[in-house]
DNA sequence: ATAAGGCCCGTACCTTAGTACGGAGTCAAG
DNA sequence: CTTGACTCCGTACTAAGGTACGGGCCTTAT
């Protein structure tokens, strides 16, 4: 029993294109087909696509999010060059985990005071991710800048 | 003292047009010109601008970033409006932060382990963001999608 | 005072992540 | 055995978030 493309999108909350799309861009892998050329997804592709929205919502990128998938299967020769990669993907997770905490901690201190107290600067929220010692680098991101676009810069 | 484009952009890590860019998007304010028509910007204006940088590497929209900005000056008046909208703010964060720290939990396992278990089902990265008990309404998806695009899907 | 570099503006272009379209073949219920 | 829903494919379009371009004024160091 596999699902067709109908069957996968519904329960994934996607549309049927983007199930071909994703296919396309490598994320989904290529699925059996029956003869008549119908796509036959095994059932753990919706998880699978679920996984893809849910990891976009906290901000990786398509491409991000292919790297990740990508460690499932590791080619059996290559380990300490994938287990870089996922303590670097750890640390990134953890980075924005203490951002989104920061985050939390400052609207809800808005939520307290409900307004900001000076004029203008002191903002709870602005500095809630501007005081992360983890980011206080500032000389990083004017050379990453270098001579303008050297580097992609977002 | 007020800085210039270039200064701001040069130090908040972005180019210039970005600032313009943000600026024609309600983002960052129209600042003071000199009479040459050349922008002076604040000094929180870095901040400013590092601020969304950070938010959308989280998942913001820019359209989410400049609502939660305007949380800053709220108009006197309307309180209660402002206030249930940091709450929900406050639960997307909370949710947000509940998958990171499982995708970081899988990731860590996975590093142990340093394969899947299984041929193919059974891998912690993507159990990691659908054991989730508050996403867990399957149903809302599917009735999310209606007849067909009511809703703006992604 | 003049040349290099910064800034102005509008417009055009680019990438990412989908969405839509339309003609043709497939499937299953009546 | 047909009718309506589903699927196929390629191609075109859209929206968001920038980036680049080019002609024309500022500014400032030499």
């Amino acid at each position: 029993m596999g699902l067709r493309t109908g069957e996968v999108a519904r329960r994934a909350g996607v549309h049927v294109e983007t199930l071909r799309f994703y296919e396309r861009k490598g994320i989904l892998p290529e699925p059996p087909r029956r003869k008549s050329g119908y796509r036959e997804y095994p059932p753990e592709t919706v998880e699978l696509v679920r996984f893809v929205k849910r990891a976009q919502q906290l901000g990786f990128s398509l491409r991000e999010i292919r790297e990740l998938l990508s460690l499932r299967e590791v080619p059996e020769g290559a380990r300490a060059r994938v287990q870089s990669l996922v303590e670097e993907k750890l640390r990134e997770i953890e980075h924005k985990i203490r951002h989104l905490e920061a985050m939390h901690r400052a609207l809800r201190e808005l939520l307290h005071a409900c307004r900001c107290t000076g004029r203008s600067a002191r903002c709870p929220i602005i500095e809630s991710l501007n005081g992360c010692p983890t980011c206080r680098a500032d000389g990083d991101q004017e050379k990453s800048l270098g001579k303008k676009g050297a580097t992609r810069l977002p």
